[in-house]
DNA sequence: ACCTGAACACCGTTCAAGT
DNA sequence: ACCTGAACACCGTTCAAGT
């Protein structure tokens, strides 16, 4: 991201690219500091402009956490693909690996799953680019399940309707372990990949007697 | 909530409860208004005291937002609970009435429900008052989980273990469904049953072939 | 076009003073 | 014990002025 161009100019007066710098700076003082550090004007200072100057890429804060949470969900996409492409072949087990996936982006990245989905401090419907990039994460889950039907190994029900079933378990244990709701399951090291593994199988086998 | 304590003295001050009253007023605005329009001020001039009287009573706004939140766990808890009441017999009969009942909360209290699992404003570990309030929803399922395998409809497997995953299914529908990410699917009059019925569904019969 | 510095309104919090 | 009113620091946002 901090490419030459800071150098090249003889800093006339500061970025070539303050957007991107700004989205970084906020999404580095997020997972450092939290959602309360989050304010436009220590990511101004970080990004080295004065308090004013974000006005000029964003509208408002909203706008600048919009942004952030877009590259969240970019980023939570590609962890998912890059699990895709290291697991291939059995759908189910392309199932069991996005899975730990996406828990690991939330535990990894907690300030920024919560910004992402939270609906408390961005009014989502104003900013389509978020819903689109959400939309990716869907098509991913949607994908691996049409794949374990097509490989015979998951029923044949509308794979939008099951992607949907998939993401909220996962979203779910995801959510809930980051806020320490799942304890003491997800206490200790592999804990939350435990419980994840365990809730993924029970969705595939299902609580009732075969 | 506001007895007669009120007309009772002579308007020395003001409330006789200013504790509750707070509780109850952040609770109307966060509903009316959104998490934006809850600032203490409004809250302190809504329940009729000056913005620094609130300060007698919680330490801190992160404080009166932890109590409003307890109270939102009581409430959901006690949305169960009369569903359990209704619902009585046939576990995987229960199984979906509760399912229903923290779907349809959330909807009503999409706010509430937001601030309370959210981990953005308030630290959850400050509260213990407030894991307390939430182990209380995660008994009921667990309640639900141990009937039916007793009634032999549920597999034999540790109850606690399977309340968390019933628990992050419907937190997961709930919360994707009231940060409309679950659309189409939940569109329309009975849209977000539908979705919440599957879930649960799925989750019993499991995704592999019987 | 992009950025700065001053200015404004508003909010969380504190504290001395009132009954 | 409970509440008020003034005061302070800080943040989001705006705007005239600078290059």
């Amino acid at each position: 991201m901090n490419t030459d161009m800071d150098r090249k100019r003889p800093k006339t007066y500061h970025h070539g690219d303050l957007r991107n710098a700004l989205i970084q700076a906020g999404l580095e003082m997020l997972s450092e500091s939290g959602a309360a550090a989050l304010d436009l004007r220590k990511v101004a200072r970080k990004a080295g402009v004065s308090h004013a100057a974000p006005y000029r890429h964003f509208a408002d804060k909203q706008s600048l956490i919009a942004a952030i949470n877009e590259e969240g969900f970019h980023r939570l996409a590609e962890q998912i693909q890059s699990t895709l492409r290291e697991v291939t072949g059995d759908a189910v087990e392309q199932l069991y690996g996005i899975a730990r996936a996406y828990v690991h982006f939330a535990q990894e990245n907690p300030w920024l799953m919560r910004e992402m989905f939270s609906g408390l401090t961005i009014e989502r419907e104003a900013f389509p680019g978020l819903h689109q990039a959400s939309k990716t994460v869907f098509m991913l889950y949607m994908e691996v399940i049409k794949r374990g039907q097509e490989q015979g190994s998951i029923i044949d029900v509308d794979p939008g309707a099951l992607a949907g079933v998939l993401w909220s378990l996962l979203h779910g244990v995801a959510m809930l372990t980051i806020e320490h709701q799942m304890r003491p399951y997800t206490d200790g090291p592999g804990g939350a990949d435990n419980v994840t593994r365990f809730a993924v199988q029970m969705l595939y086998e299902g609580l009732s007697h075969k």
